[in-house]
DNA sequence: CGTCTAATTGAAATACTGTTGCAATTAGAT
DNA sequence: ATCTAATTGCAACAGTATTTCAATTAGACG
């Protein structure tokens, strides 16, 4: 099992929320993936076996977004947050085309920063840097 | 009447689009706005007499977006673009609580970049920047 | 290991968000 | 003033998200 999971099984077991298979199998789906998953996507990913009641999803992202085991990100998708204690950095690319979203980390590691006088207010929980445009297929 | 719609009249007019009611309520809304509205949003914001069906509402901003006139943001809002020419440029900061969304500029301009890499496949339109959190009222 | 109970899940109903086809209306060209 | 293509509104529909309540289950305890 990847540290992921693990890690976030223990918070579960911390706060007291009991490890169900629902739960297993989101981490683990969002464990995998390399592109924020919405409710939907999650659900086409389960095999018939193995199928989840949509409402249950929508339960489980919420509940491991109050623990800080995901991050919400634009467009009703949902990643996974390596470090539950840290503050989130996501940066996508979206085609307004196609709906394609891609994930990329910066090569000096994340500059971004808010003013000061809204820090002063604001507790910071995660950000997310979305760049729009159109990709190369649709530009065809 | 404010440059904005001054301007977004003449784009419409160019490219041989109709000069409509509901085009230039939406348009002095959006003007006014100083946060993202979406189409709900701005359906709210019409008194009964000047009601206009939520279908004409987003057609009416799908064809701004297509004109470059406004931007589609993070979460469903629409904003205006200054100037339709240039790349749009948003920074919001988003209650995770209340879902209460300010945007900000920030002190020396924008300093936000793509990776080399990843622009030389897309055409970049806009860029949202979203921090997510806590706002003082919420934390009490 | 079996029992018990609170937590969790699934089903049904509902509300919200967004889209499509078609008939009625209207801006603006002539 | 008339005409026509563009635009709007209506109706139906599809997708997304939330709430309530009964059925199920994880895991605590004996």
């Amino acid at each position: 099992m990847k540290a992921f999971v693990k890690q976030a099984i223990q918070i579960l077991e911390q706060n007291g929320y009991k490890i169900t298979n629902p739960r297993k199998q989101v981490l683990e789906l969002i464990q995998k993936a390399s592109s924020p998953l919405s409710p939907y996507d999650l659900q086409k990913m389960l095999s018939k076996e193995e199928a989840l009641n949509p409402v249950t999803i929508y339960r489980v992202l919420e509940l491991f977004v109050k623990l800080h085991l995901v991050h919400k990100v634009a467009r009703g998708g949902f990643v996974k947050c390596s470090i539950p204690t840290e503050e989130g950095c996501h940066h996508f690319v979206v085609c307004n085309s196609c709906g394609t979203t891609k994930e990329f980390a910066e090569d000096q590691g994340c500059h971004f920063h808010l003013p000061t006088n809204i820090a002063k207010d604001f507790t910071v929980t995660s950000h997310t840097y979305e760049i729009a445009g159109i990709c190369k297929k649709c530009k065809k």
